[in-house]
DNA sequence: ATGGTTGGAGCCCAA
């Protein structure tokens, strides 16, 4: 089984870079975020020609999730608890179930700085998540929590940890709700194989820092103890971050025995 | 360089 987590940044205008994607790593399962487009424009049919069940959650602009998968998608889930704001319309989530693995496919709010409104958004957030897998998930099962969490783990994710201190993906307060979540029983996939720094799945556009290897580790696979005993490895695909027009983050794939 | 680029909207917002 591969499983694979990527930020297309708007799946129309990505489409020419994720099907030959498709085409060259062929994985089970695709957990995309921030597609950027609602449901019934979502260009279903040419990916559905390389052999997937394609399961949609999106809106107009912003956010938007989607799981691909070239099995059956089961129990399917696009809404987290209610917040304090109940009037939450950001389609951030997605819970499935693809063979014996439980999914969880996330856009975690950016919240663009820290003390703003939107980063105490994203603290709260966090917990609703928290509570969905609570209620939906056994952490006795594969259970795969993947996605943009626009949070990194330690400064080994950082490229330059003097200019991130306490900034924006990674703040402690953000950490900790990282650390929160994964007291489910979850385990950081990629350290199981790499305990190196320097491994980045975001670049900034702006800045051009892929060409520097500017980034951070902000897409993770967070894994229960039965499906990380299952892994057998987690990689980036920084190539696809690289050439004409690549979304700013790189896809991360992990595979299953 | 407190800047810069990108995508989708619609004459700016979010990342």
């Amino acid at each position: 089984m591969k499983i694979a987590t990527w930020n297309v940044n708007s799946i129309r205008a990505r489409l020419s870079r994720v099907v030959p994607w498709l085409q060259e790593h062929s994985p089970d399962v695709v957990c995309l975020q921030e597609t950027k487009v609602v449901d019934d424009q979502f260009p279903k049919e040419l990916l559905e020609d390389q052999g997937y069940n394609i399961v949609v959650s999106g809106q107009k602009t912003y956010n938007g999730v989607a799981v691909l998968a070239q099995h059956q998608i089961e129990n399917v889930i696009t809404e987290l608890p209610d917040g304090s704001d109940a009037d939450d319309k950001e389609k951030r989530v997605m819970g499935c179930c693809v063979e014996d693995f439980m999914i969880l496919n996330l856009y975690v709010p950016n919240g663009r700085e820290v003390g703003h409104n939107h980063f105490y958004y994203k603290l709260e957030w966090m917990k609703r998540v928290r509570q969905l897998l609570e209620e939906s998930y056994d952490p006795d099962e594969k259970v795969v929590v993947t996605g943009d969490f626009n949070i990194t783990f330690d400064d080994r994710d950082v490229h330059d940890p003097e200019r991130y201190h306490e900034k924006i993906h990674c703040s402690t307060p953000e950490r900790d709700a990282l650390r929160d979540l994964m007291s489910f029983g979850l385990h950081d996939g990629l350290r199981k194989f790499h305990e190196e720094g320097g491994i980045y799945t975001w670049w900034d556009y702006k800045t051009r820092g892929f060409s520097r290897d500017e980034g951070l580790r902000i897409d993770h696979f967070l894994m229960s103890q039965k499906a990380l005993d299952a892994c057998d490895s987690v990689w980036v695909d920084k190539k696809a971050r690289d050439g004409k027009s690549p979304s700013d983050h790189a896809p991360v794939l992990a595979t299953f025995r």
